[in-house]
DNA sequence: ATGGTAGTAGAACTA
């Protein structure tokens, strides 16, 4: 085992903020990240740009929609594209490009970019909730021997009402619901721990800001970007931040990286 | 005020 620095961010398109992304690495200094959002096909992807910076790269996408990647310097195996149960979408129906795991530095790490339910009611919703229960079915059984797994993302869910920054606001929407809330907690009661939270308490911390009404210079945001360890990895975790100055200025991603540090 | 921004696209869809 060694000391690892990991990271999960939902870049919003991969070609469109390579810049940035190149830019952080260097100065943030990770040696794995779990990316969402690339919104590429593996043919669109940067790979030379990243393997210039010393990273290897495993990506997943099929189209311009979702899209995810892990990057690591510390190693790069047993790379799978999605998981086992994966309910799919659409007509015919198909797993999109929502999960990819890799084993990097003795972590089962997963990037997951869980579907948008857009709405109470929603078919999207159902999705939602069905795609979250078979990957914690999964997730469970990757930790089931004492795996170190640490499930990386963007799970478009607020699972405190401290996650958002007005509850009034969010009330019926999607996000903070019932039974979005109950799928998440349903990962914290398998034995999963939100490994930032004790690093980065509330109220008012969150890692994502809508582009629209000035919702970052007013601190309207929402927690929505988890690293959920199994227990032999929470075990590690020395440190966590969300790095909220990457969500500034032009260009950024409407979402921030969150940091792991990991001790032997 | 049923708006606003940003991404993929090259019109509408997604978030």
């Amino acid at each position: 085992m060694i000391d690892v620095r990991i990271a999960t961010w939902n870049v919003n398109s991969i070609r469109s903020r390579i810049d940035r992304v190149e830019a952080w690495l260097a100065r943030s200094d990770v040696d794995v990240l779990a990316m969402q959002e690339t919104k590429a096909r593996d043919a669109q992807f940067p790979y030379a740009r990243l393997h210039d910076l010393g990273y290897e790269v495993a990506h997943h996408g099929l189209n311009q929609w979702n899209g995810v990647a892990i990057l690591s310097r510390v190693g790069l195996d047993d790379v799978r594209v999605g998981f086992d149960g994966d309910p799919g979408w659409g007509e015919p129906l198909a797993a999109e490009a929502r999960s990819i795991g890799a084993t990097c530095g003795g972590i089962r790490m997963w990037s997951v970019y869980v579907p948008n339910g857009r709405a109470i009611g929603d078919p999207h919703m159902a999705y939602k909730l069905d795609w979250l229960a078979r990957l914690r079915e999964q997730a469970s059984a990757w930790a089931a021997d004492g795996t170190p797994v640490a499930l990386c993302g963007d799970w478009n869910i607020a699972p405190q009402d401290d996650d958002v920054w007005s509850m009034e606001y969010y009330l019926d929407k999607s996000h903070v619901s019932p039974p979005e809330r109950a799928a998440f907690n349903a990962f914290l009661d398998a034995g999963f721990v939100d490994v930032v939270r004790p690093h980065a308490p509330g109220p008012g911390v969150y890692t994502y800001w809508d582009y629209q009404r000035l919702a970052f210079q007013k601190r309207r945001g929402m927690r929505i970007d988890f690293v959920l360890g199994s227990p032999s990895f929470a075990a590690r975790v020395a440190g966590a931040a969300i790095d909220r100055e990457e969500r500034k200025g032009a260009g950024a991603s409407d979402h921030a990286p969150v940091v792991v540090e990991l001790t032997d």
